[in-house]
DNA sequence: GTCTATAGATCGATAGAC
DNA sequence: GTCTATCGATCTATAGAC
């Protein structure tokens, strides 16, 4: 062990499986701290805001690792490999809709209201980034306003499929084809 | 008044729509009190296995409600006027995103392992008859299988992205697409 | 910076009178 | 069937010793 110092770093990940697993009223401070195996008196001294400043900080940890794995990317990549990239990039993080997206499960109930702009900056990011790959891709304005929608509600609903299910391969199928529906306009 | 006598039926829609705005965690006894106007015995009385029978009734009562006014028909229509049905009676049920699916909500967290049965049935169901609708609009079984899944998973990220950006037209979009793509195979 | 102990509020659920 | 009162557990958050 290397340092026994607890960092936020290392704590966010934890907190954000967490939030995912049981949800932000779900996620009690005492199976924070049952499962982090810090005391109450660390996790209040990293984060002296108490539960919503660790949802806070595990919102934006999520919104780096999108924006430079996921958006900055269909910005930069040449448009077909942005999209290529972008559907392993996700069918990955979300391992086959096990893994839930928090963001937008927290869009759902009234957990958004008390996170709304973090929420929403992380949805418009998406829609943006993927809304002018698709135009570069030679997408009229309005067909790529259409199929970034298309697409990120497929992600989203195929999680969803997916878990209520109980059939990953629901989610795959899912992505499959929103992939197999670009590589045909792309031809 | 016709009287003052609380049934379970009078209740169990306040409930679902308790249940949607907080989550199971977050719908808690107090609020339900506050917001039916019952007393906690009279809300015991109804419910004797608590909250858990709380959400069990509203589950099956809107398994009940898609039964009869989305899977029946679209068993029982022609697949065209099925589908167009369909499309109609979930874009008025959700409201634009604005109401939530409460089982896809539900499938999300942990909340998921204590309504595994009645959220597995929901989303099965509606699947088989999406898909044998499908099939008798002429799509082979696994493009009825595909289909029906890029169908049901839109609508629910469709209210995913509906609720996230604060933009109702979003889910409308998303359905629209939906429709037209139907629409064109149909042809 | 981490510990134990606990405050103060709220949780789900129940008892007993009427 | 509905009321008031309240149980014991759990909740978020903090205090104070080290």
């Amino acid at each position: 062990m290397a340092r026994m110092i607890a960092e936020k770093s290392d704590i966010t990940p934890m907190l954000a499986e967490l939030f995912r697993r049981h949800g932000y009223e779900g996620a009690s401070i005492g199976i924070i701290v049952s499962a982090t195996g810090l005391g109450r008196s660390s996790l209040y001294h990293l984060f002296p805001g108490g539960k919503q400043e660790m949802a806070t900080a595990v919102l934006d940890h999520i919104a780096r690792w999108f924006d430079e794995n996921v958006f900055a990317p269909l910005r930069g990549m040449a448009p077909d490999a942005a999209l290529d990239h972008m559907f392993s990039a996700v069918s990955d993080y979300f391992r086959g809709g096990q893994r839930i997206c928090l963001v937008g499960a927290f869009a759902l109930d009234a957990t958004r209201d008390s996170f709304a702009q973090e929420i929403q900056t992380y949805f418009n990011d998406w829609l943006t980034a993927l809304e002018q790959c698709l135009r570069r891709a030679g997408h009229s304005d309005a067909q790529a306003r259409t199929e970034a929608q298309r697409i990120l509600a497929g992600i989203q609903g195929g999680i969803v499929l997916a878990r209520a299910t109980g059939e990953e391969q629901r989610f795959h199928a899912v992505i499959a084809d929103l992939r197999a529906a670009q590589a045909q306009i792309a031809k």
